[in-house]
DNA sequence: CCTTGCCTTAGAGTCCACTCGAAGGCTTAT
DNA sequence: ATAAGCCTTCGAGTGGACTCTAAGGCAAGG
């Protein structure tokens, strides 16, 4: 069975052996000791620490995830929590990329412009800044 | 010709006056002055700004603004250099939304895991964990 | 008249998630 | 044997974008 010391662990999942004490530190990833107290990661570690990135990366933050981290700890009795945290991670992650999209899309638009593809009637425009305050009244509805 | 003072124009586009002003300092909005040196800005002001936040909201930095900013007082001679800028900032933004999508896959069919809703047989849990490793192999493509 | 709002400069404080350094001491690899 | 890697604690530094305070003063509305 393949085990990592904690450089190598490092090296493999792209973190720093600081960031990964820290996370040790705040409880998300409590790796196995040697005889030498010397940390050790196993395979299960690489899923468990690469699922965590997973939900660092829809924007769940420290504090979340060592809520979940700490429900995950307590058993079964848990799940229910654990499922309305995740639900809320969820769906701020939904409106994270809605926003993003309507912004993404107001770019493009200033791009297009930039390259002289708009025609620059003022219909156009104007049916452009309509749909722009419809997306900024949308946004406000969060 | 409607006119806003820093608090009415804060309270209209939901920043507080010392954003309003450190914008300003990093000369992102330079609004009017009257007689006695106080601050107005215009509806085109408005538009400008609320602008501005859609590109801030695609990821923009304060640094790729001022840049912006800069080149576009220079005049025509820059939409060449703005182009590029904001053709990065856009496929920036696309990356984003492609990461995120991919993180909150993980997450959804974490969710539909607590929920039971997932046959657990090896097969099934096997060709997810070879869609994760292909997201996470095109990450590493950026 | 008095409160509220605005003006200035300059600097300090906040938040988050790391990121690093120091110091002293084991352990592992070559 | 020697270097590289790892161990600890603990506190300080980083970056980005604000966010606020202090101090002293002018200006408009009720």
């Amino acid at each position: 069975m393949t085990t990592y010391r904690i450089g190598q662990f490092a090296a493999k999942v792209g973190l720093s052996t600081y960031t990964l004490r820290y996370y040790e530190q705040e409880g998300l990833l409590l790796p196995h000791r040697d005889a030498n107290d010397q940390r050790y990661y196993t395979e299960a570690d690489v899923k468990w620490l690469i699922f965590i990135l997973h939900l660092k990366g829809t924007g769940m933050t420290m504090s979340q995830l060592k809520t979940y981290v700490k429900l995950r700890a307590q058993g079964d009795a848990t799940t229910d929590q654990r499922l309305v945290l995740l639900h809320d991670v969820a769906s701020e992650a939904h409106a994270q990329i809605r926003a993003l999209q309507n912004n993404l899309a107001v770019l493009e638009h200033k791009i297009d412009w930039y390259q002289g593809k708009v025609d620059a009637t003022i219909a156009e425009d104007e049916s452009f800044e309509a749909y722009l305050n419809r997306l900024d009244q949308e946004e406000k509805h969060d």
